[in-house]
DNA sequence: GGTCCTTTTGCCACTTTATGGGAAAACGTG
DNA sequence: CACGTTTTCCCATAAAGTGGCAAAAGGACC
C-alpha cells in the first residue's frame, strides 16, 4: 500500500463506470481484490475513496464514543451511512454510486486526486479550483516570508 | 547522495522527456534506481525534483498534522495531490507530466537548477531571472548592510 | 587538429492503460 | 414465472507511456 500521488482525469462511461488511474491501482496491488470505500468528503463538492484495510480505523474510532451522543450519532452518519464499498472490476474500472456522483456534481468527467492514503474524486473544474486555491495560497506564503 | 551544483540546460523530446544532467545523476548514484518526486515549488512557475528517500521527510510531517484541518488539507494538496514519482530512465531521461510542465510554461527547452537536497525545473527564461533577481537582493543587502 | 569517450536526443517498437460495446448474469416487478 | 431493467464481465480497439537502439553533439586529451 505504497502512497498516492498526482492528479489525473479519466471519462466516465454511459454505464457510470471509470477507470482507476493506474498508478492507483499499482500502489495497492499487494492486496488483492482488496474492497474500496467510497464517502462523502468533509471537503464540500469531493468524495472520498479509501482501501478497505485502512477505512477500520475509523469503525474503531467510532465504536470508541459514547452511545447516543450527538459526537457518536453523527460519526455513525459519516463513516456508515454514507459510505459505500465497491470494487475495482477485472478491468480497473469502479462504479460510482448515481446519488454520490450527483451529490458532488460528476458529469461526462471524473478526476482523481491522490492523497497518500486515499484519493478524491472531483468534477475536474472544481478540482482544479480546489488545487489552485493552495497553491495561490503557498506562493503568497513564499514570496512573503522573506521580505518580512 | 552529494550536493546538486549549477543550473543545466536540457531540451524536452516530443514525450515530454528530458535528460537529467549527467552530474546530477551521478551526485546521486549511490542509489541505485532511485525513485524522484517532481512536485510545484512554492516559488512560482518552477518545479521541485526530490530524491525519494528525502522526501520521506515529508510525508511524515503530513501525518503528523490532525485531520481535516486546513494545514494538513493543504499539505496533503503540495506534498501528494501535485506530486509525482518519476524514476530515471535507462538513457538518464525523466519524463515530465503534461500537466506540471503547463502549469509552469515549459517549451522546448528545461533549465535544471541545483539547490543542494533537490533540484528546480524552469522555462530556461524564467530560471535566468529568478536567479538574477536572487544575486540583486544579496548584492543589495551587501552594500546596504555595513551602513546600517 | 584529430581521436576517443560521454552525454544528449531523435526515432521506432513494444507494453500498458483507457474506453466503447456486446453478451451473460442478476435483480426487481407485475 | 416471464419480462424488462440494471449490473457485471469480457473482448476489441484506440491511445498513451515506456524502453531501447543508435546517431548526433559536445568535451577532454593527446
Amino acid at each position: 500500500m505504497k502512497d498516492l500521488f498526482g492528479t489525473h482525469e479519466n471519462k466516465l462511461d454511459a454505464k457510470g463506470r471509470v477507470s482507476v488511474p493506474a498508478s492507483f491501482r499499482n500502489a495497492w496491488k499487494d492486496v488483492p481484490e482488496m474492497t474500496l470505500i467510497i464517502r462523502p468528503s468533509a471537503v464540500p463538492d469531493c468524495l472520498e475513496v479509501w482501501p478497505e484495510p485502512t477505512y477500520e480505523q475509523f469503525r474503531q474510532e467510532v465504536r470508541a464514543l459514547p452511545k447516543n451522543t450527538p459526537e457518536r450519532l453523527a460519526q455513525e452518519t459519516i463513516v456508515f451511512s454514507q459510505a459505500v464499498p465497491a470494487e475495482i472490476d477485472p478491468q480497473g474500472r469502479i462504479s460510482i454510486p448515481a446519488d454520490l456522483a450527483e451529490e458532488i456534481g460528476l458529469s461526462a468527467s471524473v478526476c482523481f486526486v491522490g492523497r497518500g492514503d486515499y484519493f478524491q474524486i472531483w468534477d475536474p473544474a472544481k478540482a482544479k479550483a480546489f488545487l489552485k486555491a493552495t497553491r495561490a495560497h503557498i506562493h503568497k506564503v513564499a514570496i512573503e516570508a522573506p521580505s518580512s
